[in-house]
Formats: C-alpha cells, sequence, structure tokens
DNA sequence: TTCATTTCTTAAGTTTTCCTTAATTTTCAA
DNA sequence: TTGAAAATTAAGGAAAACTTAAGAAATGAA
C-alpha cells in the first residue's frame, strides 16, 4: 500500500516514516504542499496523511485537489485544530478521516488499516510493488529480486541500494545520496559500507549492471 | 437510508432521533443489546449509530455480531470512554467510524455522510473458506489444517498466524504486521510471542514452508 | 464453581546471519 | 606516473531470530 505523509514537522515526520513502514506501508514523504502535489501527480499513491497545519499554505487545498480529480485515493487529515467546524470542513470535502493532534500512533495505525480494508475491496491492485530494469526485476511485497526471472536472495541493505539505484534508473546517486536512502539519520556511516554493499550486490547480479562513475557516484540502466 | 440508532440515554436519543429524521434517514431506535439484535435480524438495516454504554451489557457485542453475520451493515460508534485503547479496539473489530462523546451533532451528521458516500460505492468481498499455499490447506470454517491432506492440529494462535501468512502469500509480513492481525491491541506484546509461534508452527508444517527475512519479516508461498 | 489440561507469554541462553570496519590491492584520471 | 577513489577481502561484533523451558492464562469438563 503507497502511502504519502505530509507533514512538515521532521521529527514527528521521521518517526511515523519509520513506524509506518514496520506496519507494511511503502511511505513517501513531503514537508510542503507543492512537494505533495508533485508525488500524487506522480500517479501511484494510494493514500495520504495530510497534515493540516503546513507552511506554505493551506493543507486543505491538497485535499481539495485530490478530491476533484477523482483519483481514487484515500485521504485521512492530521490537525492540531480541533474545532469541530474544520472536521467537518474537512469530512464534508471528502476525507476520509479525521485524527486531531496530539495523536497516539497506533490509533493512526488502527484507521489506516480501516481505510486500507475498505480500498482493498475497491481496488484490487497490488502491481506497484514491481519494478523493473532490464532483466532484473524486483518485487517489493516479496522482498526479492529476480534476474532472467530466477529468484535471488538479498539481505536487507542489499535490497534498499538496489531499490534505490533502480528506483532512479539512468540517474547517478552519490554515495551520499545513497547513505541517506539506507540509514536514519542516525548514526553517521565511518567507513566504506556502501562500497562493500554495492560489492556483494555485483556478485549477485549481471555483469556491468551497476556502473561506477568514478567521483561521482553509481547507476543502473544507464543507455 | 435506513439507521439504527442503539442509545439507552431516552433524552439524547429523542433529539438525535428528530435530526436525523430531518437529515433524511429513516430512524429505528433501540434501547437495549437485545432490541438492537432484533431490529438488526430483521434485515433491512444499513447503518448502526451504536452506543457503547449500554445496561444490559457491552455495546462491542453488538459490533462483533454484525461483522461476524458478515452483513453490508456501517457502524459508528458513540461513547463517553475516549481512552485511545478502546478506539482501536472498536476499529479494529470492524466499526466504520468513532465519536467520543460529547460530540457536536453537526460532527456526526458529517461522518455519517462519509459513511453513506462509501457505502453507495462498496461491493460485499465473499471470503473463500478454503485457503491453500503448495501442500497446505486451511480450512477457516472448520478451523482445520491440511498438510499433503493430513489432518493437523493447530492452536487458535498458531492457525491465526499461519492464516494471515497464507491470505498474503508470496509477500512478506512484518512482525508488526503479524501482531496486528493476532492481537486486538487491547495488550500490548511485550515480547517474542511472533517467533515462539512461528517455531511452534514449523515443528508441524513442511521443511522450508515459512520462511524468514531477516529483518523483514516472514513470508509463505515464494519460489 | 473447581480442577485438569491445553495454550500462551515471557525470559534467558544459543545460534546464525548480516553489517561494519579496516587493511590491502586495483583502477582510473589528472 | 602518481595520488585519490573504488574494489576486494576477511574478521569482529552486533542484531535478529531460534530454541527451550517454566510459569500464567485460558479453556473445558465434571
Amino acid at each position: 500500500m503507497k502511502l504519502l505523509l505530509v507533514e512538515d514537522d521532521a521529527l514527528l515526520a521521521q518517526g511515523l516514516i519509520h513506524s509506518l513502514k514496520k506496519e507494511g506501508y511503502s511511505v513517501e514523504h513531503a514537508g510542503s504542499i507543492c512537494c505533495a502535489m508533485a508525488f500524487i501527480d506522480e500517479g501511484n499513491i494510494e493514500m495520504v496523511v495530510l497534515d493540516l497545519g503546513l507552511p506554505d499554505g493551506d493543507g486543505l487545498s491538497i485535499l481539495k485537489a485530490i478530491k476533484q480529480s477523482k483519483l481514487p485515493i484515500a485521504v485521512l487529515l492530521l490537525t492540531a485544530r480541533d474545532s469541530t467546524d474544520d472536521k467537518i470542513i474537512g469530512l464534508d470535502l471528502g476525507a476520509d478521516d479525521y485524527l486531531p493532534k496530539p495523536f497516539d500512533a497506533k490509533e493512526l495505525f488502527a484507521r489506516l488499516r480501516v481505510i486500507g480494508r475498505r480500498l482493498g475491496s475497491q481496488l484490487t491492485t497490488q502491481l506497484s510493488s514491481i519494478l523493473t530494469c532490464s532483466n532484473v526485476t524486483l518485487d517489493l511485497g516479496g522482498h526479492q529480486a529476480f534476474v532472467d526471472g530466477i529468484a535471488i536472495e538479498l539481505p536487507r541493505k542489499e535490497f534498499m541500494l538496489l531499490k534505490a539505484l533502480i528506483e532512479n534508473q539512468a540517474r547517478v546517486l552519490s554515495k551520499a545520496q545513497l547513505e541517506n536512502k539506507l540509514y536514519q539519520w542516525g548514526e553517521e556511516l565511518g567507513s566504506n559500507a556502501i562500497e562493500v554493499h554495492i560489492h556483494h550486490l555485483r556478485k549477485k547480479l549481471p555483469k556491468g549492471f551497476i556502473k561506477t562513475l568514478r567521483g561521482i557516484g553509481y547507476v543502473v540502466g544507464k543507455q
């Protein structure tokens, strides 16, 4: 289930992203309205958790845009305001649920499950969970990779690394960018961990699949 | 839209019935669990507004009964308790929404509109009572499992665990996701219960049937 | 009810796998 | 050619999962 979290408080967002991923969601994060709209336009978001208190405008405009687009996207509102009128406006604009801050993460998850259950009976999609780049395929739901259709085992970090590369195929990712994708900005990497993971990946993937651009970074699927 | 209000406070009920009718609902009123069940058994209720604080027992039992019956009835909970855990229990039992007392009637109506909108586009998913994954079969009705056609005994939790895994075969479920499926968020799991159940299950199932993806979760039925 | 039995949770010890580090070698571009 | 960047190796340590066992709960029967 692909979920977009629209929340500008970085600390709160970080924690939620982590827990939501543990709950099984594929999470994107936007800290502003324009960033959120970019993700939505991209097309494969199924659920939005929307904080109404954003720096660059009223979050309700995102809700309006989603509902006007008629895309099958469910929206759960999140806000510090708890006046009944705001709730009503949100719900009547088409929001699927509403949670006042401060909230218990467990309640958020429970409400998301309700929405997910509902979506599940409307959509039969799990297709967005397959990524492909030439003869390499990633099954995100099954956490499995295939080379020429043959399954290969990948440990967690290697899988994350390959996922990041394929999601950005034909685009070069620097080691710093890759580190940001693999590590929750908690611990600094003091060594060449990325290089070692790349090396392990290469032994399992087709020759030349991951290209090195010396001094710049790594890339897959270029030319 | 035929709505059943389950509320024992006569005064509050009186007012709500009046306003709900004004909103266009066809309203029935029950002041007790048994009375409510009678209306539901009668058969043409589409929506229930359920007060949890009833004189003759816990309103949650009505919710359970409705959801077990698989009738396409939406339920909105209404209650004075506002502990998060109660909300979560209600929502996970299948309630469509929740409103803590005291509430603003306008908010109730807004939430009912959301539910009504949803009911309009809802299709009922009839679950098969037999699940299969390679040579393992689950009979949900008979609460029994078969390996190569031979019945094996599974305690409740182990059965639920296997059911969750097979329902999501070829998709990895994290321990957090499995916990959500086995426990109604009433109490926290402070330990490695999931791991222990997995261990017991494995002793009864074909070798390699449940795979571990370290750091990710468990999966069955993968290539 | 009470008791006996099954099932569940907790906790500790063990094992396994994976990740990081660091030292060394190789490659590449200036 | 030469120095910096990347590749390669191997090992130590840490995290996650497995296993076992015992006590707590839940269940069901008398």
